[in-house]
DNA sequence: TACTGACCAATATTCTAACCTGGTCATGTC
DNA sequence: GACATGACCAGGTTAGAATATTGGTCAGTA
């Protein structure tokens, strides 16, 4: 039981806490204690409350990327894989109620400045996966080469999260496979009617 | 300037309260003075503070709508016209503070229930014109009649709106026109490389 | 050197009393 | 009668003083 380290000791009881309690409710103390250590050495570690909350974020997220990457590296073709990271998201989202709420400012657990920075860690970490995806998709050749890599990815991740966040919402009245269905239907073939095939047809 | 009905110099009145002091500061008293009439008489045309917020909206947004249909409702192709739509709003968005914070639940005008409804009420209006356009793109031939108009409509919205939020938010670091850009280039065309412009693409 | 917990300033909470405001309705006006 | 009004009330909100808690520090211990 005192076999991990300090610091690892120290997220692990960080993370039950800011879980149980949400941020602003879980003490310095009590996390402190619950890692078996006095509250002084929590600021060998963290340099604040904050801060390890943010390492808590960011270790939990490191845990979806796992998965995530999981999902976009297969030989599936990339919009399919696409496809994929969103399913493996809302699955993961749906359970991992620190991420979702760090990443929507859902009260209950964290908001105002913490929530914007925790947020951002998980927004750009999830769009570098984006970014990496539509780069290989253009060298196997499934993505166009015309295709602007930021900006697509940007909006990329906000329909992807438009799925994710009509699964999660259970009010919502749009069933996760059709949204899965168009999401890639639209992205995969654009909405545009097939004529001219060839050159220059956007802008 | 007692030449309009009561409860248009009601709903003037509200608005000019509701956008200067928000909806909870601004008084119900007040908004009745400033229309010159009582009190008492404001609740013959409104059954509660909230539902004369909402009637503001509405009135603002009535007035949004008119932009956004002739935005929309042009002899261009239907993704040009979409364009035109994303523009028009992040233009009027940008002006329209009481709108923008009804719709995003920024708290310094709206929050809560209220926020909440209002928000309801704009996506669905809006959603209602996407889904009209849609149509429209395939009665002409532009729009791929196999898409899914209700899931589609709601998807384009999501990036649509990304694209609003990334220029009303003066920290993003995505040029408008870029993202316009963008939006219409993968709305257009999607994002595969042409290769089998044939049968069963997706799923 | 590595750690700790008593300590402090700042913030959060609780309590109470005064105050305000949404909504009603008896009364007045046309 | 139909319509409009403002005094009135209950419930909720604010203000502010008194109290408690907590993030962060640091002198002291092992």
């Amino acid at each position: 039981m005192t076999t991990t380290s300090p610091r690892q000791r120290l997220i692990e009881a960080a993370e039950q806490q800011f879980r149980r309690f949400g941020y602003r409710r879980a003490t310095v103390e009590d996390v402190a204690r619950a890692a078996d250590t006095g509250k002084g050495s929590f600021y060998l570690h963290f340099a604040s409350k904050e801060d390890a909350y943010v390492a808590v974020v960011e270790a939990s997220l490191e845990r979806f990327m796992v998965k995530a990457e999981a999902a976009l590296h297969t030989p599936a073709p990339v919009p399919q894989r696409l496809r994929a990271l969103v399913a493996v998201t809302a699955e993961h989202y749906g359970d991992d109620e620190l991420l979702r709420a760090s990443l929507f400012g859902e009260a209950a657990l964290v908001d105002g400045a913490v929530a914007r920075r925790t947020a951002d860690i998980q927004r750009a970490r999830i769009r570098e996966l984006l970014v990496e995806a539509l780069q290989a998709g253009k060298l196997e050749g499934s993505v166009r080469e015309t295709v602007d890599v930021a900006s697509t990815s940007t909006l990329l991740f906000e329909v992807g999260w438009a799925v994710v966040r009509a699964e999660l919402d259970s009010s919502s009245d749009l069933p996760f496979d059709v949204a899965l269905d168009t999401l890639n239907d639209i992205v995969g073939l654009g909405l545009i009617a097939r004529a001219a095939p060839e050159e220059g047809a956007s802008k």
